[in-house]
DNA sequence: CTCCTAATTGCAACTAGATTGCATTTACCA
DNA sequence: TGGTAAATGCAATCTAGTTGCAATTAGGAG
């Protein structure tokens, strides 16, 4: 694991448990923003016993410390993702098959400073997703 | 009602009953995106019998027909307001409050071509929402 | 190395948003 | 005005996610 995140979790009084370790290890291994119903899938099968509700406040905690982002595509539930030496980015995806890919690349840098002029808000954050149809699904 | 959705209605072999005007006619009063249990909220102080199941039942129709807009702010529900004579734009909500507030705007035409070309998706829509807080919650 | 304590976990119960099945009612066209 | 497909209300159900609590564990102090 990338010292970063062993050191993110220290200085925020966390501890490197069992569970923790197994599932950043899963996000690590997904490159693509997962369920946390599907870490948990993923640690059955590399037979680790972690609790589904384990996986849940994991997902929160991590979160909380920047560790992990949450993506969601309007099905009812978040996806995750470990930010961890990536650059900032979106996903498009399939509304036939549900594939998510990557979209490397951010418009919203110049958009942000003229939002907080007109709004007077301090903007910290957006959420963008593309939706469409894949080659197959087409 | 505006005779466009009338229109829209008719063609989708909808009926225009009592429950999917008085749906519509809150829908219109707001003019921010407002949850399923906000629009049943307005209805039982109209008067109006309306049971929350047909409001869902008729915002997931209604969005279908392309008359309403589904706005997801990643609160563990969906928000909706009505497309009818309104230009495509997005909101900011505050991390603070919850307050929404309309972004007469949308970065994103261009892009759109520039992803069709390397992903080879058919983009038919997105998702853009920001986040950040607002004056009085600063 | 051992002990102590706060952090973490698992289990069970619960919550909230949303969906489904079915019998009854309603819009609307012939 | 009658027939019928669409729509509704109610109750039950589903799924994602959260909470309370007792038992376990990481990891620093001594």
């Amino acid at each position: 694991m990338a010292t970063s995140i062993v050191e993110s979790l220290k200085s925020g009084g966390k501890k490197l448990t069992k569970a923790r370790k197994a599932i950043l290890a899963v996000l690590e291994q997904n490159a693509l923003p997962i369920t946390a119903a599907e870490v948990h899938e993923d640690l059955v099968k590399a037979r680790t016993n972690v609790d589904l509700v384990t996986v849940y406040r994991n997902l929160a905690m991590l979160q909380e410390l920047g560790l992990v982002n949450a993506v969601g595509f309007h099905e009812g539930q978040m996806r995750y993702e470990v930010v961890h030496g990536r650059a900032h980015h979106h996903h498009i995806q399939c509304r036939g098959c549900g594939k998510i890919i990557d979209l490397m690349l951010c418009p919203l840098k110049k958009l942000t400073k003229l939002i907080e002029e007109q709004t007077k808000f301090a903007v910290d954050g957006h959420a963008l997703e593309f939706f469409g149809w894949c080659p197959q699904c087409r």
